[in-house]
RNA sequence: GGGCCUGUAGCCUAGCCUGGAAGGGCGUCUGGCUUCUAACCAGAAGAUCCAGGGUUCGAAUCCCUGCAGGCCCGCCA
């Protein structure tokens, strides 16, 4: 909340408690986010001990706050006091500290973080299973840059491996269809080399003597998965820069190999109290570890003493460290169980560890995404529909053609981009073509259409904001969007502090809604609370930006 | 066999960490644009919060036991 508001709660809790005491009742917890007012002290704990009745006690608490500066009015219902604090007094103070650079940003130690997101093998086009990851990863960075850290992002390309060698296979020996965004093309050759592989015992030997190559640190073999990774990745970039979540930087897993970095992480996890050999394959020994399943032993070498996927990834992971100060992963729940291994490896080499958010899988209303069964939607189609809805939803505005061709990826995206978001990450996420496109209620164009309205009021009065006074007092849709706009920095310090993206959302549809609620009860020009209401129109469309800006998305000023 | 996650109106979802008065949205029905943008607003109907037990003055929330769905348990990535 605003300090302002903080304070005057406070203040009112504060004389509660001393009440309380000074009649030996016991301490009364307060209810934050009350139905009616802005807060409310539950009295139920005390009835039983003084066996009053609840709502008598309420009633007598009340009776005392009312007296209390910062307080408008208390009321009781069943064993509550709602209590509503005196806005007039408050709400000048309150647009000051609102219009603030700092409002909603943490008061913290600014660190480097890296957020390592999106990381989808290049053998295909993205398909909406895989949206989730780059769009809640990007935006926990947005999110954690406006707190005030120093955020990068990273997508890490598994280059190396039998799908790389397998892409590499494929496009060596097959052409594309010639036409058409590079990862449409190329999934053509990938999938005929993985019919090879399937069938034909010659492909078969081909690609494994790749992969061994791979492995074992072949400078020719391992440009050449490079080589094909990077030409499929062309064509995903452009998805994720349409999409707004290009990743700043590329890391590949093939390039761990060629340092020799890998070698040097074999060799120390050798070291390790848990390390034990089989067959001339090593593995750390997780039966102390606490890890569930069957399979207590974590390989990190073959038999022939070649790297695994994770002994790459270890490698990479201590990279990180000495690059940046925190690692964040944005990773589906599949890899659990293996960011858990990680940990442990890295602990056993005095690494840092990571943190990750974890997100559920998206599914399809009949059942699971699945490319094998052809069951799958791909992201630069679902992208492409809902521009196209959005652009014709504009076909009456007044503008340009280019200006609506602009407008329309932005609220297209957008709207994709918020429907993703505003769902819990672990809450398993039914990807519906129809509630996506329906750019209506709880949705991005909703908080858009707000701000382009804060917008319109500010272009027609079109003079500097003035200094915020109140004339009049307060109606009950300016406390309402004062009160919203009071919470913005709780909202924001929750989000950081659990990671959970859909905080913003939830709270831009509340801030948008008690906005509209405004617009309609409350004319702004030429009211005789005018200086006010532009005060809180200003208000609401920077915090409505700001808030937009977390989950990437523009603001318009125009829809 | 074991571990993790999820279960809230016809559908989607917030609230669960930190117990206190079940919030939204879609869809349905009704009403509102000569007044700062109707992608909006107002109203109505719709909920045994998966089931059962426990703790508590009070449980969607905490604990236990089930049930249902998702994910994982490879010298794959």
């Amino acid at each position: 909340m605003s300090q302002k508001v903080i304070g005057v709660i406070d203040e009112v809790v504060k004389t509660a408690t001393i009440i309380a005491k000074k009649r030996d009742w016991p301490v009364l917890p307060i209810d934050r986010n009350s139905p009616k007012g802005d807060f409310a002290i539950i009295c139920f704990p005390a009835a039983k001990i003084l066996k009053k009745d609840p709502s008598w006690i309420a009633t007598e608490i009340g009776k005392i706050l009312i007296d209390n500066e910062g307080v408008l009015s208390t009321e009781t219902e069943k064993g509550y006091c709602n209590v509503t604090i005196d806005w007039n007094k408050i709400g000048a103070d309150t647009i000051l500290e609102i219009m603030g650079t700092n409002y909603g940003k943490g008061n913290v130690k600014k660190e480097k973080i890296l957020i390592e997101h999106t990381s989808a093998n290049p053998t295909g086009p993205f398909h909406m299973g895989r949206a989730r990851n780059p769009i809640i990863g990007d935006s926990i960075a947005r999110l954690l840059e406006y707190y005030g850290h120093d955020v990068s992002t990273e997508y890490y390309v598994n280059d190396t491996g039998r799908q790389a060698a397998t892409l590499a296979f494929g496009v060596a020996n097959y052409k594309g269809n010639g036409n058409g965004k590079k990862d449409h093309e190329l999934v053509e050759c990938y999938r005929s080399a993985s019919e090879d592989l399937k069938n034909s015992e010659d492909a078969k030997s081909k690609i494994y003597e790749k992969m061994e190559l791979i492995e074992s640190g072949n400078k020719k073999v391992l440009n050449e998965v490079k080589d094909a990774a990077k030409m499929m990745l062309e064509g995903m970039k452009e998805s994720l820069k349409i999409l707004g979540t290009e990743a700043e930087t590329y890391f590949h897993e093939s390039d761990l190999i060629s340092s020799g970095e890998v070698v040097k992480v074999i060799e120390l996890l050798k070291k390790s109290n848990l390390c034990k050999e089989e067959k001339g394959a090593y593995y750390l020994d997780l039966a102390k570890e606490n890890i569930a399943g069957r399979n207590q032993k974590f390989f990190f070498t073959r038999e022939n003493g070649l790297s695994l996927y994770t002994t790459r990834d270890i490698a990479y992971h201590i990279d990180k460290f000495r690059r940046f100060d925190r690692a964040l992963n944005i990773l589906g729940e599949d890899h659990k169980l293996q960011s858990k291994l990680l940990g442990i490896a890295l602990r056993e080499l005095n690494s840092e560890r990571p943190q990750a958010l974890f997100y559920s899988f998206v599914n399809l209303p009949g059942g699971k995404m699945s490319t094998r069964a052809g069951r799958v939607v791909y992201l630069d189609d679902v992208m492409e529909q809902i521009v196209k809805l959005a652009l014709e939803k504009l076909s009456e505005t007044d503008l340009s053609n280019i200006d609506k061709e602009i407008l329309a990826e932005q609220i297209g995206i957008g709207a994709l981009r918020y429907n993703i978001l505003k769902v819990q990450a672990e809450k398993g996420f039914t990807f519906n073509i129809d509630e996506a496109l329906n750019l209506q209620g709880d949705s991005a164009p909703f908080a858009m259409y707000s701000h382009a309205r804060a917008s319109a009021i500010l272009r027609n009065y079109s003079k500097n904001t003035p200094n915020c006074k109140l004339e009049n007092s307060l109606v009950e849709s300016e406390i309402r969007l004062l009160r919203t706009l009071s919470k913005w920095p709780n909202t924001v310090e929750k989000a950081v502090d659990n990671l959970a993206i859909h905080y913003i959302p939830n709270y831009i549809h509340t801030l948008a809604s008690d906005f509209n609620q405004f617009y309609r009860d409350c004319p702004v020009i030429g009211n005789n609370n005018e200086n006010f209401r532009i005060n809180l129109v200003v208000c609401s469309k920077k915090i409505l930006s700001e808030s937009l800006s977390i989950l990437g998305l523009k603001a318009p000023e125009i829809m």
